[in-house]
Parts: structure tokens; C-alpha cells; sequence
DNA sequence: AGCACGCCGACT
DNA sequence: GTCGGCGTGCTC
């Protein structure tokens, strides 16, 4: 593989070179070399997007990595076919950062281009087909047959068709053989057509014509002319109503919006009246699709507290690059976060913040646009392709100077970063674990502020075991806040055993007495109840209650998930649905019953026990759709719901000061979960649900049923020293070579045929065994789940030195392997899949 | 990843 | 006989 990094010549401009190393959008472990025509020599620049003929017909996209002087020795390089930046669309900083990447994540870097580049900015090349200009039918050769004729005749109406209009005319899916004789007839010619997929967003605007909205005599006449059609008549009374004409006049220039002018009513007939009388004329205007916002600048004094820790913040940014910012929930890290974004933007240089996708949606996004306005920049998942190709464009020209976006928003083309913010950086889903590039954006983001020699702050109320540990090394920077904004109290925590309960026969529908008491009381007192349940490996299914018969995944071996909404079982691994059968396969009994404890029993569980409560939930069923999430919150949030039930995304961005009451349904199933980061997953999560209760003036209660109210982490959570949890379970970390004492890498080995898959891995883990380095090699395991869409799987797991060296030695070695064994004949269909520190 | 080429089953 | 299934090999 060419290595970009560190090459000395790499971001000087070269001028005699012919041939550049392009980077294309593929899982091949290596960039392609194409010639350089020598009329577009000096538009090739590093980071340009280019078109490049790749395979038999394939025209794709590809971004200039490197350009050099050395002809390809094993094969005729193929020409650059255009290019398309004038200004490059990826600066050489991300070009390193994507190297970095694949390096580090053992991935290649065409995926790292994928997952990078928003695919609005590449071209898309679509197979057109058109009559061959030498063609005569009548002096032709070749017969034609009656399918061959009609796609003449679609050719001879229009210049060219497509593939898929040849599918709708002959009403068959398969045209190839087709197509392909008509060319060797010498009829037709097919050719692959590129198109720009970003499509401006273009509105059609009103205005008065110039001579009515300069003369108020003009107007005046206009008036006169229209009486007694009352139609035209409301559309230039709501124009000018929104457009004061003559106070100012270059609001008419802007004119107004059609879809705004002509409201549910109003005939468009009417408008093209108006319009053809010469009284407004309509004119097309390109706007950005992420609106215009002013700020409105509100001045924000922080308290004392606050203060002093952005001090501290600075002052550690003096003499190291990552400041860990400890706060706890409701510390008002937001407001400390604004200010020290303030400071940077005026310096000059451009911010980052990360937040995890869960919380983008709420509160904090549209506090910080109240406060940076247009310069803000919002990069959202759930964006599509031409809102991301705007906020890239918007960095690109430095419309944006602040981003706050989810973790893919590291790639976006910043040019000079002064300071990435990381916030929630715990939260497990910064990691990306399909498909590659696997990588962390925490940790992706402190290279990148490396790169661009800029800070990064991590905030957090309940640290990742990494941040911490390498703050208490005095890696990072670390600063503290331990008193809640404005004095709110910290909440209560209460203990329900649920065994207990059982045994005295206090358990109804699940829920402890406790629980139904503090659920009451909060009722009572018209306050708001939060319900937690962990969705991980906690999901309803159906079971027979005669022969113990569960529904599995005929792809994968799990059990089926019951979905009660639309009476399917689901699998969660690969989509796999069915309906919930009327009786049960194996032995024919309708005795079916619904096992395990998902929201939507809890939810059903608490409508019986307190039928007057309005009842709401929140999970992946509720909130599919791009503003169910939203809907949910509001109708929370304006007093319609009495209690919400959800899972992990309730313990995000809920700031309602009416909750005091919240409860955690399942206490032990947070905490035993078969992983290492078990303890830590069960300190946060607690930690942060528990956040949410009380954040005003009344104390929050905080009930967690348990069968093992003993367990001292329990103790630990509610004592909420952190340092202390942390220095014990440390200690096991460190007895038993975990993370962060160690870097985890996991090896996947894939296969359909069980054997197979169990023989790859198994000469894999031989082969890691023989490189030497300081690292521990455990596995090969059958997979957690031992096959899924019908692929067996093998996990290998490598615990390495911390020393980054011998990291990156180890990463070459291992690619060298598994290129090695998937050369193999046998191993030449298993899968590899490396996981660098998986989660 | 696509996409072509190539060698075996079920249909007009 | 053909259509069309997906194994496997290649992409500068």
C-alpha cells in the first residue's frame, strides 16, 4: 500500500507529475494509480474530486491522494477522465486524517472515503442508451425480432433512454442480452452518462413589478383594477401585508416564497392573472435548505462555579492538548461550553462539538443556534444527502465556523480547528461498529484536534474508564464540578427488592410496592414519572408455554423479538419477521404467551395499575420516524403525559423540572451483563437516568427495583463516588487485562459452512500466535451468537501493550496475515472483520 | 463492493 | 435447447 503518511513530499505542489494515486470509494486495501492528460495537469490538486473509468464500465468519483512521477510497473495506468473541484472539495489535513484512520481501525481507505464524504459529492453514472448515428434500419443485415423493434421506436421518440425505461417498455427484467445484441447489430449505443447528484434547492418567489411597488399612485390603480374580485384581491393584501413595499423596498426584491404566498383557498389561477396583468412577476431563487437565523446574542453569566472551571479549563489547555470536564448532571456544562466556543470563534478558529445522536435532536441544539445563529452549522444522521452536501459546503467556504453534528461530523472539511468538544464523551454510541471504518469518534476527534493542532474537551458526568484513567495519569487535563446549577439537591435513591416483594406477595404486574407508592405520590402531587428499561438483551418474546417452544431467526440463532404493535416477531440481527403464528409450530398448543419485559409491557403493566395516568413510551418502535422522537418530548414536555416509559433515550436531554419521580424497572439487568464493562455501563446509566429526576426546586426520588438490592454497586451509585467505583474496578481491569490497561482488538471470522468458518479461524489465531509482540491472543470463540444471516461465526480476541508502537507493528503484521490466509484457495470466501477497540 | 465471466438445474 | 442461478476473479 502507498503510505501518504509522512511523506515528505506530499503537500508540496508538484507540477511535472503524470501520474496521481486516486482514492476510490471501494474496500480494496490500496489507492489506484491513473495517468494525468496532460490539459488537466493543473487542475490536479490533493483533494480534488476526480472521474475515473474503473473496471469495464464503471465511472466513479475518486479524491487525488497523492501524485507522482513513478509509473505503474505491473499494468498500463488509465487516464483521469476529469475534475470536477476547482478548489479542492477534501484538504490535505483530511486526507492524513483518513490514512490515520484506516491505519489505526485496520480498514481500508476506500471505506474511509465512503463513510467521509457525503455521497451528494460524488457523481453518480448512470448506463444510457441511444441509437447508434450509423444505423440504417432499412439497409441493416440483422433481422430484428419484435422486442428489439420496440425499443427502436422508444429511441426514435426520445434521444436517450435508460436502463430502466427499457425494463417498463418491454415489461421484462432481464434487457441485457437484449441491449448487448442490438449493439453487436450495430443499432444502438450505450454509454455512461455522469450526473452531479446535489441539486440546488430552488423556490419560485413573487414579487410586485418594479413600476407598482416604486409608486403608490400605481398601486392605488392596481387596486381599482382588481375591485370586485376578491380572489386577486386577498393575495396582494397578504403580500403586501408581509411585505411592507415602501417602507422597504428591498424587501420586495427578495419578494416571497409561492408555496407561502398562495395559502389553502387561494387559486393559482387568480396569481397567474396577476402575473400576466403585469402586477407581480415571478423569479426562481436558490436558498440554502438549512434556513437562516440570526443570534440573538444573549449575554449569559456564568456562576461562580462555572467560572472557575472554564478557568481551569484554560489554564490546563495551556500545557495539554485534552481537558476532561467532570461534571454532573445539570452542572450547566453547556453554558461553560458556549463560552469557551465564543473565545475560539473570535481567535479565528474553527469548533467542533459532538454530541451523541440521541440527544441532537433537543434542547442544547437550539440553545447554541439562539447563541451562534448562521454561523452554526447542524450535522444531523438523519440529514439527507443535499442537507449534507450544504453543511460540507458551508465549512468548505467558511460559512460555518461551529458544527455540532453526531460522530460522523469529524469528516467534515475543516481547515483550521481550534477546539473539538466532545460531550457525553462516554456515550457507547460514538463507536461505529458497522461497516468499516469501526472507529470512535472520541478518540478519532483527539487525533484529529492533534492534526490540527487544536484542543479537545471532553465533558462528561460519568467519565468512560479511558477519559478518567488517562486524566488520573495526567494524560488530560482534569477538571471538576460537583455542585448542581442553581442549587437544585441531588435526588434520593430508594432500593425495591423485588424478592422480597414476591415472597410477601407485594409484586403486582412486576412492580414493587415502593414503586407504585412513589409513582402515586408523584401523581397525586400532578408531577411527571420517568421509567427506565435497558433494551440490550432485554426484549419481549413469545414462547409456548406447553412445549417451551420460542420463535428463532431461520437466519441467525436468536430468538425472535415480540412487537406487539404490529403482532410480529422480529430478529434484530438481520430484519428477519414473521407473524406471530396462532398456535405453536412444534406441538400445536395455542397456549402462547408473551416472556420478558419490554416497554410496551411495562407500559400496558402501569395503565392497569393506574388507570387515570396518561401513559407514554419512548423506544425504536415510537420514535422510527424523524420527528417522533420530537412529538414525544413535547407532548412531555407540555404537561400530556403523566408517565413515559422508555429506554436508553430517555436519560437523554429530558429537562423537565415537573419529573420527580424515576424509576428503574430492572436494576440487575443493568448490571449483569456478560462484558468487562459491565460495572461502568451500569455506574452511568444509573447514574444518568437518576439525573433526570428533580432537576428544580422538589428533591427527585429515585426508585431501582432489584432481586439484589445488596450489591454493593448499588451502594457505590448512590454514594456517587466516582473515583472510588472507579480505583476498585480498576483493579480487576488490571488483574485480568482489560481496557484502558490494555487496547482490545476482536477478530471476526465468517463463514456460511460451520467448518470452514471454525478451520479460518483457527489457522488465524495460529498465525497471530507466531508474531512476536507483547500481547496476549484468546479465542478462537464461537460467536456470542454463533451465526448470524446464515454466516457461522469465530471471534479471536488480542489484548496489546498500551505502547502505540508496537501497536502499529502488531496492525501491519495482522494485515499481512489475513491477506495471507484469505489468498488461501480454501479461506478464499470467509469474511474477516477487525474490530479495533470494540465496545 | 459491484460486475463480468463461467458452469450447472427447471422451464418455454 | 435456453434462461438464469450464484461461485470466483478483478478492478489502476
Amino acid at each position: 500500500m502507498e503510505s501518504l503518511f509522512g511523506d515528505q513530499d506530499f503537500f508540496e505542489k508538484q507540477s511535472g507529475n503524470n501520474f496521481a494515486d486516486v482514492i476510490l470509494p471501494v474496500p480494496i486495501p490500496r489507492m489506484f494509480t491513473y495517468k494525468i492528460p496532460v490539459a488537466i495537469r493543473s487542475q490536479i490538486q490533493i483533494g480534488a474530486r476526480v472521474i475515473v473509468q474503473f473496471g469495464k464500465k464503471k465511472v466513479l468519483t475518486g479524491i487525488i491522494g497523492k501524485v507522482h512521477n513513478k509509473p505503474p510497473q505491473a499494468y498500463e495506468a488509465k487516464p483521469i477522465l476529469d475534475v470536477l473541484d476547482i478548489q479542492p472539495s477534501v484538504n490535505p489535513l483530511q486526507i492524513r486524517f483518513w490514512v490515520w484512520m484506516a491505519s489505526y481501525y485496520c480498514c481500508h481507505i476506500g471505506e474511509v472515503m465512503h463513510a467521509a464524504l457525503p455521497s451528494g459529492l460524488r457523481l453518480s453514472s448512470e448506463s444510457k442508451i441511444q441509437l447508434n448515428p450509423n444505423f440504417d434500419r432499412e439497409e441493416s443485415k440483422y433481422p430484428l425480432d419484435f422486442r428489439e423493434e420496440k425499443i427502436l421506436e422508444a429511441l426514435e421518440k426520445s434521444e436517450e433512454i435508460t436502463y430502466e425505461d427499457c425494463e417498463k417498455i418491454l415489461g421484462v427484467k432481464t434487457i441485457h442480452p437484449i441491449l448487448k445484441s442490438l449493439v453487436a447489430k450495430e443499432a444502438i449505443l450505450i454509454f455512461e452518462k455522469v450526473q452531479e447528484k446535489y441539486t440546488p434547492k430552488v423556490e419560485t418567489r413573487l414579487r410586485l413589478t418594479k413600476d407598482i411597488a416604486e409608486s403608490k399612485t400605481a398601486l392605488e390603480a392596481v387596486f381599482e383594477g382588481i375591485a370586485g374580485k376578491p380572489k386577486q384581491e386577498s393575495i396582494l393584501l397578504k403580500y403586501l401585508r408581509d411585505v411592507p413595499v415602501f417602507q422597504k423596498p428591498q424587501l420586495n426584491e427578495k419578494g416571497v416564497d409561492k408555496a407561502t404566498l398562495l395559502e389553502e383557498g387561494d387559486s393559482e389561477s387568480s396569481l397567474k392573472t396577476l402575473i400576466k396583468n403585469g402586477i407581480f412577476e415571478s423569479f426562481k431563487l436558490v436558498v440554502n435548505r438549512l434556513g437562516e437565523e440570526e443570534p440573538e446574542k444573549e449575554a449569559s453569566e456564568l456562576s461562580s462555579t462555572q467560572q472557575a472551571a472554564l478557568e481551569e479549563i484554560k489554564g490546563h489547555f495551556e500545557s495539554k492538548s485534552t481537558v476532561l470536564l467532570h461534571g454532573v448532571t445539570g452542572s450547566g456544562k453547556t453554558e461553560i461550553y458556549i463560552k469557551l466556543i465564543q473565545e475560539v470563534l473570535e481567535s479565528g478558529s474553527q469548533v467542533l462539538m459532538l454530541l451523541p445522536e440521541i440527544a441532537l435532536t433537543i434542547q442544547i441544539v437550539s440553545r447554541l443556534k439562539k447563541v451562534f445563529g448562521s454561523q452554526m452549522g447542524i450535522y444531523h444522521s438523519k440529514y439527507s444527502d443535499n442537507e449534507r452536501v450544504e453543511v460540507w459546503n458551508g465549512v468548505l467556504c467558511g460559512r460555518f465556523s461551529f458544527v455540532v453534528g453526531v460522530r460522523s461530523s469529524i469528516f467534515l472539511p475543516f481547515d483550521s480547528l481550534g477546539l473539538i468538544i466532545v460531550d457525553e464523551e462516554h456515550e457507547p454510541s460514538y463507536k461505529q461498529f458497522d461497516p468499516a471504518p469501526r472507529f470512535h469518534a472520541r478518540d478519532a476527534a483527539t487525533m484529529l484536534a492533534y492534526f490540527h493542532q487544536a484542543k479537545t474537551l471532553l465533558g462528561s458526568a460519568t467519565p468512560s474508564f479511558e477519559s478518567y484513567f488517562n486524566a488520573n495519569q495526567g494524560k488530560y487535563g482534569y477538571v471538576e464540578i460537583n455542585h448542581r446549577f442553581g442549587d437544585a439537591s441531588m435526588p434520593e435513591f430508594h432500593l425495591a427488592n423485588l424478592s422480597a416483594d414476591r415472597k410477601k406477595n407485594l409484586l403486582k404486574l412486576d412492580s414493587t410496592r415502593l414503586m407504585r407508592e412513589k409513582i402515586q405520590a408523584a401523581l397525586d402531587k400532578q408531577e411527571q414519572v420517568l421509567i427506565f428499561q435497558n433494551r440490550r438483551g432485554y426484549s419481549p418474546y413469545i414462547q409456548c408455554e406447553d412445549c417451551g417452544w420460542t420463535g428463532q431467526c431461520v437466519q441467525c440463532d436468536v430468538s425472535l423479538t415480540y412487537h406487539q404493535f404490529a403482532e410480529e416477531m422480529r430478529c434484530h440481527y438481520c430484519g428477519y419477521k414473521e407473524k406471530v403464528p396462532q398456535s405453536c409450530p412444534a406441538c400445536g398448543s395455542t397456549q402462547l404467551t408473551t416472556m420478558g419485559m419490554g416497554t410496551e409491557r411495562i407500559e400496558e403493566s402501569l395503565s392497569l395499575l393506574f388507570p387515570e395516568a396518561r401513559m407514554g413510551r419512548m423506544d425504536l418502535d415510537t420514535t422510527r420516524n424523524k420527528y417522533g422522537y420530537q412529538r414525544i418530548l413535547d407532548e412531555f414536555g407540555a404537561g400530556q403525559i403523566d408517565i413515559l416509559v422508555g429506554t436508553q433515550m430517555i436519560t437523554k436531554g429530558l429537562d423537565f423540572g415537573k419529573v420527580t419521580v424515576v424509576g428503574i424497572w430492572d436494576g440487575d439487568r443493568i448490571l449483569n451483563f456478560p462484558d468487562f464493562r459491565a460495572g461502568e455501563r451500569a455506574y452511568q446509566q444509573i447514574t444518568q437516568v437518576a439525573g433526570r429526576a428533580g432537576r428544580r426546586e422538589a428533591k427527585g426520588q429515585v426508585v431501582i427495583q432489584s432481586r439484589d438490592p445488596e450489591n454493593d454497586l448499588y451502594e457505590k451509585v448512590i454514594k456517587g463516588d466516582y473515583f472510588e467505583f472507579f480505583r476498585q474496578e480498576m483493579i480487576d481491569r488490571k488483574k485480568f487485562y482489560y481496557p484502558p490497561y490494555v487496547k482490545l482488538v476482536k477478530i471476526t471470522t465468517r463463514h456460511s459452512d460451520f467448518k470452514i468458518a471454525e478451520k479460518a479461524a483457527h489457522a488465524l489465531h495460529r498465525e497471530m500466535a507466531n508474531i512476536a509482540a507483547k500481547k496476549i491472543v484468546l479465542g478462537p470463540e464461537k460467536g456470542i451468537i454463533a451465526r448470524i444471516k446464515n454466516q457461522y461465526q469465530f471471534e479471536s480476541l488480542i489484548k496489546l501493550d498500551r505502547n502505540g508502537n508496537s501497536q502499529a507493528v502488531f496492525k501491519e503484521s495482522l494485515a499481512k496475515i489475513l491477506e495471507d490466509l484469505q489468498s488461501r484457495p480454501e479461506f478464499r470466501s470467509v469474511r474477516w472483520i477487525v474490530d479495533v477497540d470494540p465496545s
